[in-house]
DNA sequence: GTGAAAGCGCTAACAT
DNA sequence: ATGTTAGCGCTTTCAC
């Protein structure tokens, strides 16, 4: 990188380093005369203001780190564009992070986006443990957790309702006349993998449903692991009438386990799972599933990390927030009617 | 953000910042008692390097800005991930930048990336212009264009043959016995969509097939446009046999649009694309279509970065390079056989 | 082996 | 309105 600094632009303009500053910044009066020359010295040298020298002094990078689980999925990347859509406008450019349900991943993540020195960060863990997110809250780098939640973490949370909503789906099955439900859950270390799984017991139990430990399966949100373990249960000779992925990716490892072994949606078995697959118009059937808003929880997150960010001299003792969407019950054509 | 700094560690451990460095960076040597004190005050203090300051020293950031026109297309991300692979492993992190195919988007990131100080930018350009690149490039920002050229710029390239690959599609239509072909290009001043077009052009040429002006659309390389343009063909009444889609979104789009016109691929028309579309084995019928190596790409992309970067002192006349890779033809259900 | 001090490129308080 | 100057937090000569 050459090196064309501001000290060589306020040589060229014969002005100092200082008024060059204020032109840069705009924020202090400058004749104009000396402004249109520091102006054109900027042009004929191709100037352009190192951010990290910048960055350095004022202690402020315009910089939001977010981490999220699996960066391929529509869900997380709706997270992000909504998020991103909302701080751009006030300067904000996002650093993403795909943290492949991987914990050391994650660690990692967060790690270099402190030395980066981020202004905030968006996190949607794959963690249970909470010590190195504490620390980092304990730095002062303001943090906000998306779609999933952790304990003994005192931040700001945006999340699903994940019970309520896997309630919502197991029930709609009982009601198609199913019993032998299947759940694929995601990793239990989760929130919403535990929360899902728990809606799911829920409403089993609500109508005296006996949960069979043979179809309580875990995907661990992925696809592949789900086709795995889809592909195991059908080898044995027990068959559930339904199957509930816990995310869109299990779901479509789940259709493909089933294709395989040419078992037909709804005909043979039903399915329905959370959030969109993807290419979802183009799939056949369309599933039942859990619509989660993935595009406004980012836009939520971006709020709230504006108002952190913008109120932080201000107000130390800012109260913290915990928002809930709800997510609506989306049907289509992966259920069959049993009764 | 709390400030613990390196002055702090030192008073702590009793020594001067200078040795508190030393052993940040363990490349000079510390003793061994030393050492000790000074790892304890930073566990102590919790201390975490700042970056920022770290890079404007050193003057390098080992960031890699990547830009790409569609954060969402499987294809980007795989070469996001090839290149991701290849650069951690020498401990740099990726910027991803999206600009939607919008020239006003990728200038911003292309700026804010010079701005922060990126040691290099991969870019995968839907601009025709070539004039902020060289920009850039005169700066002495290692710059590596991928997946699509553009004229007059100076930099190491690495494409895919779309000429050879897109003439070996319509090819393999045309023995089918083809006639009636409608392409869907992507943007004809981007290389890719250009050399798409050429090679289909040049098969059809050679086998001496005229080319009808209504079944030359354009879709921008977006589902949305492709569905409306062929909407738009399909309420005309010409028909055509088959029809090219210049990448996988607008073939995804044009699925949904013969879906809701109620034809059937491949019985009433046939359909073949560059890439895999998403959720490719879920979706039927399965599009026959030019393989794309994004992955590959991106870690060839990852080499090729990281050789300019680690001779950038020793070898200043370094020659540029062209990689140019070869994709295949994946042959399977969407086409039919006119004869 | 260790410390003092210069300086990376910039901003902002302080002078004038 | 403009210039001078002291740092931001760190690395790295240069002395010792």
């Amino acid at each position: 990188m050459k090196k064309v600094t501001i000290k060589e632009v306020a040589e060229r303009a014969n002005v100092s380093i200082a008024t060059v500053s204020r032109v840069l910044n705009n924020n202090y009066p400058v004749s104009k005369e000396l402004k249109t020359k520091v102006l054109k010295a900027i042009e004929e040298l191709d100037f352009q203001p190192n951010g990290l020298a910048r960055c350095l002094k004022k202690n402020t990078t315009h910089m939001i780190g977010v981490v999220v689980p699996d960066i391929a999925n529509p869900f997380f990347m709706d997270v992000g564009k909504g998020l991103e859509g909302v701080v751009s406008k006030k300067g904000y450019v996002i650093i993403l992070c795909n943290t492949d349900e991987n914990v050391v991943k994650e660690y990692n993540s967060l790690k270099t986006l402190v030395e980066k020195r981020v202004d905030a960060i968006v996190l949607s863990t794959c963690n249970s443990n909470n010590q190195y997110i504490n620390d980092i809250v304990k730095k002062g780098v303001p943090l906000l957790l998306v779609d999933r939640r952790i304990k003994g973490v005192n931040t700001d949370v945006i999340v699903n309702d994940n019970y309520g909503s896997s309630y919502m789906l197991t029930k709609y099955l009982i009601q198609n006349g199913h019993k032998d439900i299947c759940i694929v859950n995601g990793s239990l270390s989760v929130s919403t993998g535990y929360e899902r799984f728990c809606g799911f017991k829920a409403a089993m139990e609500e109508f005296g449903i006996p949960i069979k430990d043979e179809f309580v399966l875990n995907g661990n949100f992925k696809a592949k692991i789900a086709y795995r373990e889809i592909k195991k249960l059908l080898k044995s000779n027990k068959r559930p009438t339904a199957i509930v992925a816990a995310n869109n990716l299990m779901a479509e490892g789940i259709m493909e386990a089933l294709q395989e072994e040419n078992l037909a949606v709804p005909d043979d078995i039903s399915l329905v799972c959370f959030e969109k697959i993807r290419n979802q118009r183009l799939v056949k059937p369309k599933l039942t599933y859990i619509n989660q808003n993935g595009f406004l929880m980012g836009e939520k997150a971006g709020e709230i990390v504006l108002e952190i960010l913008e109120n932080k001299s201000k107000d130390k003792t800012r109260k913290i927030k915990e928002v809930i969407l709800v997510s609506d019950l989306i049907v289509k054509e992966s259920v069959k009617c049993l009764k």
